[in-house]
DNA sequence: TGGTAGATGTAATAACATTACGATCCTTCG
DNA sequence: CGAAGGATCGTAATGTTATTACATCTACCA
């Protein structure tokens, strides 16, 4: 696993960005973001994130293509992680459940599936949002 | 929910070219394939698609940006479905966990958390493609 | 008859992602 | 030192996925 001083310039660009960034963000409202500080092609931002992605800094939210820094990138530990998302107000809550995690890897190996990347994203309208 | 008399033409060509597909087909895959059938745009793909998986027949795998017909079309009372998706020959199995949903919905509701739709998708490599 | 709701056809465009190729930088080791 | 190799980067072009906008058609029924 590398650490926040093993980042490229641009690796180190992208996960601030996405830091800052209010919610999940495209590759390309990145780009737009990134501009200023030079960018000026998509792969250059998709290059970024694939590294910050292996390194475990940024997940990717498939049912929205877009992307969030982890909320726990100091946890190396963590598993199976799962996302709330709120299809009003775009916000996105990163959890882990132990049981979850053990069933799917147990459904896994019963079924001799070599399991590398699960994806758990649901969908809704969160507490905030619903008391409006 | 709707059945099978009830689809439209488009619906019925959609979902008889899904089902005849082997494995998961983008909606341009489709369109391609239904073009001998009159079919000249995406748009006509995807809106008979998003019908079907409003019925529940047929299933987008976020992660592939891809659609599937049901596993167990006639099983109306499947509530959250997973899917384990293989890499290496792009086979998709369905499956269903009663502990995981009720994990999942159980963390919805503690966090006051209107839950609308949930992805479960597990990539890795199946048990024949590892065997070979 | 005329209104309305759902389905359709078509074109244009938006949004997301990758391939290809070459240049650059950095480390390692003869 | 300086060549070799690897990772990163810049840029352009292209490929893939999805939506917006607008017109038409069809079935149903008040």
């Amino acid at each position: 696993m590398a650490h926040l001083h093993d980042l490229t310039k641009n690796q180190t660009l992208v996960l601030d960005a996405l830091t800052k960034w209010d919610g999940p963000a495209s590759a390309y409202s990145l780009l737009d973001q990134l501009r200023a500080q030079g960018f000026r092609a998509p792969l250059q931002v998709y290059r970024a994130l694939d590294k910050l992605i292996e390194y475990g800094l940024v997940h990717r939210l498939e049912s929205l293509n877009s992307f969030v820094a982890c909320a726990h990138p100091h946890d190396h530990a963590h598993g199976l992680v799962a996302f709330a998302i709120c299809d009003t107000c775009g916000q996105v809550d990163e959890f882990s459940d132990e049981t979850v995690e053990r069933r799917l890897k147990g459904w896994a190996k019963e079924h001799s599936f070599r399991l590398a990347k699960t994806t758990i994203e649901m969908r809704g309208i969160c507490a905030n949002c619903t008391a409006q």
